[in-house]
DNA sequence: GTGGTCTAGACCACA
DNA sequence: GTGGTCTAGACCACA
């Protein structure tokens, strides 16, 4: 299957494209649709694929091998890379800003801890069921 | 109390001062801790409290005005505007994003339901305690 | 009658507040429903009346002075002055930047001639009945 | 044809700049003098125009943005969106201020209907011969 | 290249 | 005292 088929990008969305892109691509790689060694498509073919400046493409895959996410071959391209499994403890360090957040959103609305608990848990039923 | 004690500017924060300001303070009023009639501090004397530039208080007082909450006095100020008060279902949506956003990161990271949850309510006792 | 019932002052209006009184005080001389050599309520009275700073009716009588509506006496207040008639084209040349104005608006929205005459016309026959 | 050639700004009248082009440039959308999908002259370039600095015309962009005329595409300035046109009732609506102001005036000043109609009649004669 | 944010400082209208 | 407008100039994110 080809890898443009499963990226979407909104042009008028407010998160900037090439951050779509990172989000995207690495979310496809940690669920495996991506594997490794799987070579990425050229920067000038995702760009015309996408209408968009291939500054942008070369900036996304420029922050996705910084993740670690992908591995640039000299003069063949981007293809997906090995990559370490983080630690657990990793993974809740990368997740507390994103905590902190939503709880201080909490407070300033009044929303008490029960609630805010209720809500979490129903998004989580929900994200349960549809597939990303 | 004094409403400058209520606010907090990063002025180290990706999200711009004035969108800070405007956040904060049309929740304060969507909970009614600001409550209608009140006096708002004058652009000056919120410019010093924060040093920063009053232009940037006037941006926020600006977008504030014209979104309802707060009423222009000429010559006299700004006041907050008679408005509703959200209603708990306005809050809960307007919690939402922080919630999904939480979870879209979890998930990517491949954070499990109950070590979310337990990270949340670890979270929510520590905040219990240091008042903000 | 009390001249306060007949002024009318709309603080939150986009017109300034002094600018509200003159253009109603001087209607009101211009047709007579204040009559040459009647006295004017004091700054004070009026300040209070309406819940507005002594200065802004001062600046609105100084206008009105300055205008020739008003005269100062020394200690005793303001009184409605005897005045000229403005000459029909000197009445004229104070109305042409109204007009401009209307016709800059109208080229610029695409109306017409004939549909804006048909405004005007309409406006005036209304404006005939109610009066002011 | 240049937009630039298409909107006046004069610097010493009483509306702000800003303001002077959402209302000119809001306008020329609405009658469609100005087409979805077009592209807006960039910031720096109307504000070299002008001889302005660019946060006036990037406080004006911005309201206009606000108010649905404008789009902004990301590092690619600003377009015009998609937008109804103006119907003939909006633009009278639009118009009538104008009219109510012309109208108020001529009544104070003692201009009757016959003197007035004439007027605009002869200075719709005049700036149909001078375009603009 | 594009627009956005912020500063320091001037000047103004309104009350 | 209050807020509003504008300038000149710096710095940034995005494409």
């Amino acid at each position: 299957m080809q890898l443009e088929l499963l990226l979407h990008v909104d042009v008028g969305a407010s998160t900037p494209i090439y951050q779509q892109l990172v989000e995207q691509i690495s979310r496809l790689i940690g669920t495996e649709q991506l594997q490794q060694g799987d070579d990425m498509p050229s920067v000038r073919k995702l760009a015309a694929h996408f209408a968009v400046n291939p500054m942008t493409i070369s900036k996304a895959y420029g922050q996705l091998e910084q993740q670690g996410w992908l591995e640039r071959q000299r003069g063949k391209g981007m293809k997906v890379a090995r990559r370490q499994a983080l630690t657990p403890s990793e993974r809740m360090a990368q997740l507390q800003p994103s905590i902190d957040q939503l709880l201080a959103n909490a407070k300033q609305l009044g929303v008490d801890a029960p609630s805010l608990l209720k809500a979490i848990e129903d998004a989580l039923s929900q994200q349960g069921v549809k597939e990303c």
